[in-house]
RNA sequence: GCCCCCAUCGUCUAGAGGCCUAGGACGCCACCCUUUCAAGGUGGAGAUCACGGGUUCGAAUCCCGUUGGGGGCACCA
């Protein structure tokens, strides 16, 4: 079995190419089989080096590794096929195109665009399928010539059969179209680039692609493969087309309704292994009621025939949770070196690790953490500037009430030397202080945490103020202080 | 317009004729735990299996039709 993801690099790494990809990954290794990465470069207008860059970045991020194909973005083909970019592979289309023009499957066309159009507008009037009506199929030598004087350029049509074709998706089973209704199709621009539905089934035939595993949206393009499979004397591969990605009002996952460049949730924080997990379950399930999988895992259970027909919503409250589900399964010490890149270089290693406790099952991505405990790291006059006085207020209570907390939580504090300050005996200080003050224990704190955090909501209490020490702790509960001072008593 | 594909809770899904008074997960609601927020625990609402016909002793599961949704019909991929 050899098969084949093939990106084209004229965006970043689309989530729904990705989890194609992936697809076609776990069906490889499932087999023991070959896999193979193209890059699909032909229209060169749009792309770029950049794209090939970020869509072989992020496929490596997922995990998804390839035995052909380009390892680095503008590197060295590694395989016996090479190469594996389509813009390098010129000289093979003109070959098989020629051959194509010479057996009569295929003939020049020098039909205008606007001549095109006009075709086009005067079938839907007649409400028929727009197809090119074959008007450069049965040029005379003189006709040609005419075309020629006159400057104009051509293309090359591929002439379709009028047959029907069926084939045994590996997935939905036996598809049949008729032919008859497709028109006869370009398959080299004018300016001698071929297109995609060309290029691509010379590639799977000589990179020997036995599967060709791709989305639903080729599903229709197939029979055009086909066709030139047999025109060109090639193996027919088996197809299988998977469900479309979808937005949430159930159209193709595009970028303008929905967040698709993989970048993009890398970026914010989500986990490789809680993307590739999501990805795997958008079209296929184990037919158990298992749903946490590792990447390994998947390549042992994934069987392509056990993908669903039907599209599957993105959903990012999904995906939300089981990034935290697979935070939370990382030791302390796995999670605090995922989160380095989130904190700033200033923060010790040592200290990272300190706070990885308070924030570790609060984390919904690895990106949270600057919200959550940003406190820890950022000088005391920055967190002072995150709240206004009367985030200081306990919930049914006023200035004063605030004042009398922090005054009651400062003289405990005072009291203790830096050996002392840790979470339990804080608790046990500051709730003797919230008695003595004659306030419950809540009204107590959340002017403290207010004051230390800088926010209503933090990390618990008495670790974040473990965390912080002793003298930066009773600075914030100053600073503090001194906002309620502005406020008459 | 034409062709093709699809159709189980809001979402991802289990379900291959009787195990289904349709199961799980996410989300939502309530309660418990609790210094806030989470995490965790318990419980709940939520799907006449799109609809209508068949086939069968029996259908979410098979067949046909309808409806709805999606995709494709480029000198993009």
């Amino acid at each position: 079995m050899r098969v084949r993801m093939a990106p084209s690099p004229t965006g970043p790494l689309h989530i729904g190419t990705a989890r194609t990809s992936l697809y076609n990954f776990l069906t490889a290794r499932h087999a023991g089989g070959t896999y193979v990465l193209r890059i699909e470069d032909t229209d060169t207008a749009r792309s770029t080096v950049d794209f090939e860059r970020d869509i072989i970045d992020n496929l490596h991020w997922l995990g998804i590794s390839w035995d052909e194909g380009p390892q680095v973005a503008g590197g060295d083909d590694v395989g016996p096929h090479a190469p594996y970019r389509q813009s390098e592979r010129m000289e093979l289309y003109a070959i098989e195109a020629k051959r194509l023009l010479e057996a009569g499957r295929a003939y020049r066309c020098w039909c205008t665009p606007d001549e095109l159009e006009a075709v086009r507008r005067e079938q839907q009037a007649r409400r028929e399928a727009p197809r090119y009506n074959g008007r450069c199929l049965s040029l005379t030598d003189a006709e040609r010539a005419a075309f020629e004087a006159e400057g104009r350029t051509s293309v090359i049509r591929f002439r379709v059969e009028p047959e029907k074709v069926r084939f045994d998706d590996l997935i939905r089973g036996e598809v049949e179209f008729d032919n008859a209704l497709l028109g006869d199709f370009v398959i080299v621009r004018n300016d001698g680039v071929p297109l995609y539905h060309f290029v691509v089934v010379v590639d799977d035939q000589t990179m020997e692609i036995s599967h060709v595993i791709r989305g639903e949206d080729h599903l229709s393009n197939t029979p055009k493969h086909i066709a030139l499979i047999r025109a060109l004397g090639y193996r027919e591969p088996r197809f299988g087309h998977i469900p479309l990605i979808l937005n949430p009002d159930r159209s193709k996952m595009s970028k303008r309704k929905s967040q698709t460049a993989m970048t993009a949730y890398r970026e914010l924080g989500y986990l490789p292994e809680a993307m590739v997990n999501f990805l795997a379950f958008l079209g296929w399930s184990p037919g158990t009621e298992e749903e946490i999988f590792s990447l390994d895992e998947l390549v042992q259970r994934f069987e392509i025939d056990k993908v669903h027909k039907g599209g599957a919503v993105f959903d990012r409250d999904r995906l939300d949770h089981l990034n935290g589900v697979y935070i939370r399964s990382l030791t302390d010490e796995q999670l605090a070196l995922r989160l380095r890149p989130w904190v700033p270089e200033a923060v010790a290693d040592a200290d990272l690790l300190r706070l990885v406790p308070l924030v570790k099952e609060r984390l919904v991505t690895l990106g949270d953490v600057v919200a959550l405990v940003g406190f820890a790291w950022e000088p005391d006059e920055v967190v002072a500037s995150w709240y206004d006085r009367e985030l200081l207020y306990p919930k049914k209570g006023g200035p004063s009430d605030a004042r009398r907390a922090l005054e009651g939580a400062r003289t405990a504090l005072e009291d203790l030397d830096d050996a002392d300050f840790s979470a339990d005996v804080l608790e046990q200080r500051c709730r003797q202080a919230a008695e003595a003050a004659g306030m419950k224990a809540g009204e107590f704190f959340s002017p403290l945490r207010v004051a230390v955090t800088g926010r209503t909501v933090s990390p618990p209490l008495f670790a974040s103020l473990e965390l912080l020490g002793r003298d930066r702790s009773l600075a914030r509960v100053d600073d503090a202080l001194g906002k309620l001072a502005e406020v008459p008593a």
